[in-house]
DNA sequence: AAAATACAATTTGCATACAATAGAAATTTC
DNA sequence: GAAATTTCTATTGTATGCAAATTGTATTTT
């Protein structure tokens, strides 16, 4: 009988250390982003308070607060009177990140190179570490988060408030693209992953040695081998059978 | 008798029309932003939930989704079971932002030209009006949010979801650094106040123009006569006066 | 008297209940 | 039967009360 009432105050204690409202949220908060990152949760899908709430254990109140901090990420569009939406993504926005991420990768990474830490490089180091195994092993998921968190660190080393929103945003939509040129499909594909990865190993080193210039030039290179992958699968060779050997169904109504 | 009901019936449309609970949000929303960006509010500056929520007429609940949101723009810096407060500067953000504006408002006038609608450039023309007549007659608070409207609407042109979150942020500091040096102490600062007008007339044309490379160019103009009217408040010419003839209190503990 | 601790007051965080709004469904009108 | 209007339902927005946490103050201890 001891035991049981031992037993039930060790869990409420665990519960109050591990569980608390603060952690929920957390976590919360990690989850919608990771889902969204992965396109668990797709551009543009609805999100509903009630039952978002209900399956993570929170209130409204405290959700509605952990949404409008996505929004202001850009994870999430908040609409009046409407529930809160996955942000979108279109040619435009397509357009739009074609023109920009180039000159601020380019800059996040020169910055990096001056203002790292020796703290921030081992960090950097084992997220490399993580991607390369998640390359050998892991899911496609798990390759995108991986590349995801390697370039987060690199926004923290550049240490710039006013650059860092951009970047972060641009990260967002890089991992939502990523998701799909990070499922190879052929060698050509497959090789460029092991590129990416031996393009981060060099990264590491311009940054740990504070080159800033031969920074600016990787994250050139790394940027217009990411632009490959996209235009690789946005437009890939052609399919060799007919167009009229792919089954239609009949025209019924 | 019926006269006075009418009135009362009158009174109320009007209320639900125009102070319902949205319009009173918005408006807290607009009024912590310019208290911001005119040093109303002083970066640092720790804002109190209960006396904010009640001098609005709003409830605790609405107020912190507001914060939030202003949290999201980089107006204000949420700390954990502490309060909201104004977001910071220091020697280290202002270093930050000398980095990163150039780069970004050059950025941001080039896409301004290349993307522009009619309908802007007219908004635009009636924003610079606003601030020549601000720069006549207006109080410094008034010639800094006139300036600030100028190129906010440059970055809505611009129309870069990306780019758009650092130029934002940008713009917060720009304002509150400017809130010195649009009020002109000397003939040198004055002028350069006039010059400044003349430059965004400039701008406006290059835009009108779709010139994108004269956007960049003048831009960068733009960013140096900034810079030099900081420098000239930040380091001024000397005090004439010897040290010892400044009046100092007696030592009395 | 200085440091540590306990306590009280203030402030933030969360849950619930209620109000307002938007979208869908049903009814009426032509 | 189609269009417009009204009613209803589902969902978002707000207010209030209570719980948790932080900070400042008072008390105790050394």
């Amino acid at each position: 009988m001891q035991i049981v009432f031992y037993l039930l105050l060790k869990i409420a204690l665990e519960r109050q250390m591990t569980d608390t409202g603060k952690a929920r949220k957390i976590k919360l908060f990690q989850e919608l982003k990771t889902d969204i990152l992965t396109l668990g949760l797709q551009p543009g899908a609805d999100l509903d308070e009630a039952s978002l709430s209900e399956r993570h254990g929170l209130s409204r109140t405290p959700l509605r607060e952990v949404l409008r901090e996505l929004a202001g990420e850009g994870y999430v569009e908040l609409r009046d009177n409407r529930g809160a939406r996955v942000s979108d993504m279109s040619f435009t926005t397509l357009r739009e990140f074609f023109q920009a991420a180039p000159m601020i990768y380019g800059a996040i990474l020169q910055l990096a190179a001056l203002n790292r830490t020796q703290a921030q490089i081992d960090e950097l180091k084992s997220a490399q570490n993580d991607f390369v195994s998640a390359l050998r092993k892991g899911s496609v998921a798990e390759r995108t988060l991986a590349n995801n968190r390697f370039h987060e660190l690199t926004g923290e080393m550049a240490g710039n408030v006013y650059l860092l929103p951009s970047f972060k945003r641009l990260l967002i939509d890089h991992a939502r693209i990523g998701m799909t040129f990070y499922r190879p499909m052929n060698n050509e594909m497959a090789d460029k992953l092991s590129e990416a990865s031996l393009q981060h190993d060099a990264i590491i080193s311009a940054i740990e040695a504070m080159d800033d210039q031969q920074a600016v030039e990787l994250a050139e290179k790394h940027w217009n081998l990411s632009r490959g992958q996209i235009e690789l699968f946005v437009t890939p060779s052609g399919i060799e059978a007919s167009l009229g050997s792919v089954s239609r169904p009949p025209k019924t109504a």
